[in-house]
DNA sequence: GGAACGGGTTTGAACGTTCCAACAAATGCG
DNA sequence: CGCATTTGTTGGAACGTTCAAACCCGTTCC
């Protein structure tokens, strides 16, 4: 073993067998310094520590995953076309995913579709070695991939209701309903009269559990028959949804307000109150939904979904047995001014915890 | 598929020798059958292959990985709190990144800035082995991780201009400057009288950069003395955009365009118009940055960012020699109706290869 | 006082692949 | 025809780590 004799030349990163010649210790001990401290003698365990801090040792990962046949990573799919689908929140899920493995021992990586078969990509990407499982995103009625892995045997979790297999509980989502819900009940306490709904038309999962939460809203404010509600095809054509939320606002009449299922309807709506000269807040009320740079933009009481918590709590899930239940994460409130009645309740801040205002 | 039809028990993976054996080769003969073909006899290639296919046998990259010494992966830190910062532009480019690797047979694995020290992060994932070097992108002035990475001798290449060390080639950035004075060009074209400019106040690089475009833009079309412009403080504060806008525009007078430097100051110049009693097209032209969903609801006209042109570009860099010059790609004008006068000229198409049109 | 125990440490082997040197057979050359 | 060269293939070793079992030695137990 003349290998290490040039102590000179760190050309080569440091090993766990530098480590161990240093210490005067066999490489097994080493490892165990690092895996099962516990079972090491104290002077052992504080020799061997030392060197591995004079050395700047860092375990090579790839050894690691090689060895113990697990890669500590989990795969992401990126949607290369998704840019006006479910707006960035998939792009904000991907960052705090990314942010909370290393508390988790894990790392992510992303891959992207194979765009003839949809589970192919993942039969691939999980055949390298390289993952160990994958986070779903993005899930619908009809997904085939919650299938495909439960029957591999490949560890996932979804981000995202999965629809067609109700007895997985492998699933965080983020309850739009109740963030609605809470919504209306702000614009209540905020002494807006009536409280419409600006969504899309009926038939999506997602869309039908805002508008159902906005039922519950009035429900809960002792409203037995529901105010006026107005469905927009496309989140996109805010020409459309404009004109949308000014027959509805028509309807409702003043000193109502507009609950909407995204914040580009909410920018529909805050056009149509300019159009019909009333002022934004004062006048008429509009939340949004995401909370995304236009709501901040146009200063749009928004509801925003707890990105981060749902990151945590998919590794939770990733790495903890099957036996969990699914979770459902309540969104906040982000209050602006466009749920803001008079100048004066502006600086009054709701107590409802689950409600926060944002300071500027 | 019957790729692993119950012949054995296939609860393990396939390896090199199961493939060897099965073929009555040697390890080695699969490994170059893999990956110097030319050097295997036709015979052999053609029955080893028929076994590789059979078996459904898949290499384990973490395994070439370790006896390689190198990761063919490379780093993407996320920023968490990048959230309002470049738009969405990062976002879109990771996932342009992930889809482009396997092109270049590489994979992409994100990871979170270190709080403490800048460059931490990349030293600890570059120690996992996990990576074989970076792509940077957010790159601003006085960026430390360029140098470092240079001194540590680590690949990288950076989305952005590397401001500080003019002799490091290892770039792509997207010309802003071109993109506005396209942008001028076409709003020239179609008939515009004066051409206003609505952006940052200087001393941003990317602002100013875009700012200069503008100017060049007027130059071209013999304006000697520039149109008017205003500069914003924040991009997000729309109220002061949009007033900002106003005066432009009442300055500029009827007929005339606004180029912004990001679609959300070009929201603000469609509320200036609007307070105006200005139709968007016909009346007052404006042309975006960025192409974000908001230009695309608004109809706005908006200066799109080839990303996956840059994502392309970037892999070209890190797996080429050292010896590349920095590319910059020139932007798309996504045109709409707000940049169009009249009904007529709405479907005609500009001839400018430079320029393309939506299709609906 | 020998056997059983147990904490601490070491050694051999393995994870799945590629590098490297060696080899056998076929081919070229003088 | 003998020898050098090429072509195709092979087996040993190694990448850096952890698993599994063995080992050593001081205690405890009957």
């Amino acid at each position: 073993m003349a290998e290490g004799s040039r102590v000179t030349v760190p050309s080569t990163r440091a090993t766990i067998v530098d480590v161990a010649r240093a210490a005067r210790v066999s490489r097994q001990t080493v490892s165990n310094v690092l895996n099962r401290p516990d079972k090491v003698a104290p002077p052992t365990l504080e020799r061997v520590r030392a060197e591995i801090a004079r050395l700047g040792f860092t375990p090579h990962v790839t050894a690691q995953q090689l060895r113990r046949r697990k890669a500590a990573a989990f795969g992401f799919e990126v949607n290369p076309s998704g840019h006006a689908k479910m707006g960035h929140i998939l792009d904000e899920f991907l960052v705090q995913l990314t942010v909370a493995a290393p508390g988790h021992g894990s790392h992510v990586m992303t891959f992207a579709p194979d765009p003839e078969d949809v589970v192919e990509g993942y039969r691939q990407t999980l055949a390298t070695g390289l993952v160990d499982g994958f986070v779903l995103a993005d899930t619908r009625p009809g997904d085939p991939r919650p299938q495909w892995l439960l029957e591999h045997d490949v560890p996932f979790v979804a981000f995202g209701r999965v629809w067609d297999l109700p007895d997985l509980h492998q699933w965080v989502d983020v309850d739009g309903g109740i963030g609605v819900r809470h919504a209306v009940a702000h614009l209540v306490e905020a002494g807006y009269d009536r409280i419409g709904f600006l969504g899309w038309p009926a038939g999506s999962p997602v869309g039908d559990d805002r508008r159902n939460g906005w039922l519950a809203g009035l429900a809960d404010a002792g409203r037995t028959d529901p105010d006026e509600a107005e469905a927009e095809e496309s989140v996109q054509d805010l020409d459309q949804a404009t004109a949308a939320a000014e027959r509805l606002l028509a309807r409702l009449g003043p000193g109502s307000a507009v609950v909407c299922a995204s914040d580009m309807l909410a920018l529909g709506a805050v056009r149509a109150a300019r159009n019909a000269g009333l002022a934004l807040g004062p006048d008429v009320g509009v939340v949004g939904f995401d909370d995304t740079d236009v709501a901040e933009a146009l200063s749009v009481t928004s509801i925003r979904q707890p990105i981060a918590e749902a990151a945590q709590t998919a590794w939770r899930m990733l790495l903890s047995p099957r036996s969990t239940e699914p979770v459902l994460l309540v969104p906040e409130l982000t209050v602006r001014s466009s749920s803001t009645r008079t100048p004066s309740s502006a600086a009054t801040r709701p107590h409802d915890t689950l409600i926060t205002e944002e300071q500027q």
